[in-house]
DNA sequence: CTGTTAGCGCCTTCAA
DNA sequence: TTGAAGGCGCTAACAG
């Protein structure tokens, strides 16, 4: 190792390297790029003095060059809710595998930091985007949507026609999950519901209702709640249906891994157990589900697989396929003992086999 | 919007405002740049002409030309992982206040990945980089700390001197730990470790073990299991800690949440009961830790505050300030039921005020 | 097999 | 207040 450029603004570039070799630039970038048409004499001259500078190339000015950034940009609610977090290493996993960087960013289920973040990843010249849309019009999208691949997970973006999108068997999934609580015997069943404008929200909606009507049962509204974003949300959602009623429910639908926390917290709160005195099931897995208690029935969502058909699906659109392709992943009920399966309430022993 | 310039090669650029607007490319750039010295008129005749071809600033242009790429990239364990991806988090809401990015790669804790990809951020020009280090020799980071800010989170690299590092207080959180196992009145406790050449897992082990030695007692190798890396490596641990031995240990320390998790696992496949067949402590806190039974005591670790620390410390290097700056935050020790306290067998009442 | 020239989109000089 | 020229580091196109 000779010297380390420690010329007037920085790193060692292309240039150096070529002086350093005697040889001309394209000649180094040749070497770079592993160009067969180099002399093994002359490749290796420019190898050394690659090392000896220490050199290593700039990705930005090659960007300009070619136009290409090898990074996609994705947005997500947030990185620190596991859902989104196994989508986020679902993505990577396939991006890696093609050379490929992230750029990530949270937006808190708020558009103006989504549309913030997607100028800024625009401007860094991202190849495509991965985005779980807040909720709100994604009309600002639309024309972005010709110049550059785009794919929607989970839900579906409001006001945007022909998207590309990767989501799951809400209705369906929170059908079965319904049943399931009915089939138990339950009737009087209240639902924390997130944020109701989503996509995700109201199909769940529509498979709980679904489910209930199927059993001729009427949604009391006062038993549904929706709308709550945090743990701390659906608490107090859960603690004002439980305590509002002189007749407390059967049960508790949730409508995802956040409702579900508050759900429980609530339950315990009040000294409630579960499933004993209520059941509690929720859309959304937990890592911990099956070893803590209570043991959590739910509907699974395949997270990590859904991070991975979204890229899988944006890398098809970078290489030219059309998009408003969309796929809708199943969902899986685990049957656990929330519900009150294996537990001591459990009326329909077998039941368990649904799905 | 006239038209979009669907020019040969795809997005507009400074120059088709220029010539929209009629000036010079120089005056344009000022306008984008908020520059003073250009008159009203003039201004709003550029910014007119913006809208109306659909311009959007080059970031990789400009980043080439003004040496800033805004971006800092961030090389973690694993992004599921909740601890982590509170890291990620803290290190977010710092980066976005100063309009950076970050470009994220989860390194599985391998070394390899992690060169890999600290290449293509460095070569992608990073400003700066948050590093959790996996084991192994960090020499290669070497040359490059004088160029790039560097700072690492959670653990110690190795072989590296005069990092930047932001950590806990490891030692004195597995120290306070055991000693509460310790009251309790458990002797016969084991250790379920992760990757033992790790700081962290050094640190915590050093704590574990002066607690031992201060109540005298000798640590039996075989309660010791350490380098398990997954959930399943820990399930099979603990289980052969706890079938290989005609007496069974009082109580278990677990280094980091995917330890206690695949403890917890392996109690439960084992059909033990925490506490009242054994005791299970773990380090670093878990979201469901206090609504989900057992209720785990542990040791928290304040992830979001590291992250944030770690990225304000990497702002203040990328400003100019020296490296080498090491901050270490206390954790807390917080005492649920998995330990024996409030259950059964609790041992003696009062104790919990420790820490 | 190797080198020269030009230009990616932008901004920094410097001059007008 | 505005513009023209030059160059950031790299590679494509075309010589040689």
């Amino acid at each position: 190792m000779i010297n380390r450029n420690d010329s007037p603004k920085g790193l060692p570039t292309i240039k150096d390297v070529a002086a350093a070799a005697g040889v001309s630039l394209k000649t180094v970038s040749r070497v770079i790029n592993g160009d067969e048409h180099v002399r093994e004499q002359t490749r290796e001259k420019v190898l050394a003095a690659i090392k000896a500078v220490g050199y290593q190339p700039n990705a930005i000015a090659r960007s300009l060059r070619v136009k290409k950034t090898y990074t996609i940009g994705v947005i997500i609610a947030d990185i620190t809710n596991n859902f989104y977090s196994a989508i986020v290493r679902g993505i990577e996993d396939i991006a890696t595998s093609k050379n490929y960087s992230l750029l990530i960013a949270n937006s808190d289920e708020m558009l103006k930091k989504e549309k913030q973040y997607t100028r800024i990843f625009v401007e860094k010249q991202v190849e495509g985007m991965i985005i779980v849309p807040a909720g709100g019009s994604h009309q600002y999208l639309e024309h972005l949507a010709g110049h550059l691949p785009l794919v929607f997970v989970d839900r579906q973006p409001e006001d945007f026609k022909g998207a590309s999108i990767v989501k799951v068997e809400n209705s369906q999934g929170a059908y079965n999950l319904t049943c399931h609580l009915l089939q138990h015997g339950y009737r009087e069943i209240a639902y924390i519901g997130h944020i109701a404008s989503l996509t995700t929200g109201e199909e769940r909606f529509a498979g709980f209702k679904k489910a209930m009507e199927e059993y001729g049962q009427e949604i009391k509204p006062f038993l549904v709640r929706m709308g709550s974003k945090t743990v701390m949300d659906a608490f107090r959602a859960t603690q004002e249906v439980l305590t509002g009623q002189p007749r407390r429910p059967q049960a508790i639908f949730a409508t995802n891994n956040i409702m579900v926390l508050g759900a429980l917290r609530a339950l315990t709160h009040l000294g409630l157990e579960v499933p004993r005195d209520i059941a509690l099931v929720g859309f959304d897995d937990f890592e911990t589900a099956d070893t803590c208690r209570p043991r959590l029935t739910v509907v699974s969502q395949p997270a990590y697989a859904m991070g991975r058909e979204a890229a899988i699906m944006l890398f098809r659109q970078m290489e030219g396929a059309a998009s408003g392709q969309e796929i809708t992943l199943p969902t899986e009920l685990i049957i656990r003992e929330s519900c009150g399966c294996l537990g001591q309430f459990q009326r329909q022993p077998g039941q368990e086999k649904i799905s």
